[in-house]
DNA sequence: TGTGCGCAAGTGGTAAAAAGTGGTTTCTAG
DNA sequence: CTAGAAACCACTTTTTACCACTTGCGCACA
């Protein structure tokens, strides 16, 4: 099972293209041989999300069957769904970014690729580092993660 | 099992290489043959967590599985899933600090190591000193911590 | 107890390999 | 027929591994 680690400066070029770091590239062409799904992710962050397809296979049918006369559902069925972009790496490890999500995620020319264990996560890079800054634990903590210990 | 004890000053060169002291390279040899993982700490202390890898990997599940529609629990995997960095050190026992970790932590030519047990914490000398000065306890104590006598 | 010698640790530099970047051409779809 | 996307190719930059030197500390012997 794919599992990716760590934080990566990248740069996006003008066509929209983004090269994945040789590492990460590694864990993909491991995980599905470099067949990925990139959508936007749900909660209040902007930004994407990109998992490699066998994960999103998983989780897509989930996705689907939530019952959907609720809000939450159907905003996380709308977002996920309808933003999913499969794509495979090019001959130089690269992708391209489908417009759409380019501007759902405010991605410009300075991005950051975070690993997430299973997934990986996109952001632009000012946003991320504003999220570092601004984020602390105003909602209370799960019970799994008041018992850890680090 | 690993023990790592004291606090060491080292200094980081250009490129971002930390010589580790002798004494605590041979913790790590014994604890994990020199393979280890960096990551950032999700308190509000700037500073790096460096594991031996197997104490990594009994933590590292359970901070996958955390819920994640938590946002507390997001920030920590974001933080700690997103930073970590597994390394070897070189021939000369050295690590390369990777250039997110290094100005996550505030990371100058000046840095002092801490070992905490089971894991060491990677600080800038500054932000060391400036802690020892600030900190107090105003927040209560866990009932294990009360019991103590020390 | 002090001085000198030797080894180990820490530091800095260099060279080879790999990764990232940009441009060009070909193909496909509108 | 045109425009945009995809594949390919070549070049430049960064990274990483290795090697050599210097410094500092400890130990031994005077």
């Amino acid at each position: 099972m794919s599992n990716f680690l760590g934080s990566h400066a990248i740069n996006m070029d003008a066509k929209g293209r983004l090269a994945i770091p040789a590492k990460v590239r590694e864990g993909l062409a491991h995980a599905c041989g470099g067949r990925i799904v990139l959508t936007a992710n749900a909660d209040e962050e902007r930004c994407l999300l990109m998992y490699p397809e066998p994960e999103w296979e998983i989780l897509r049918p989930k996705i689907e069957a939530l019952p959907n006369m609720n809000k939450a559902a159907r905003r996380l069925q709308r977002l996920l769904l309808g933003n999913a972009a499969p794509m495979e790496l090019d001959s130089a490890g690269r992708i391209l970014v489908p417009p759409t999500l380019r501007s759902y995620a405010h991605l410009e020319k300075k991005l950051m690729l975070i690993g997430q264990g299973k997934k990986l996560e996109l952001w632009s890079e000012e946003r991320w580092f504003a999220w570092l800054d601004e984020s602390s634990c105003d909602e209370d903590m799960p019970p799994e993660m008041e018992a850890l210990s680090l």
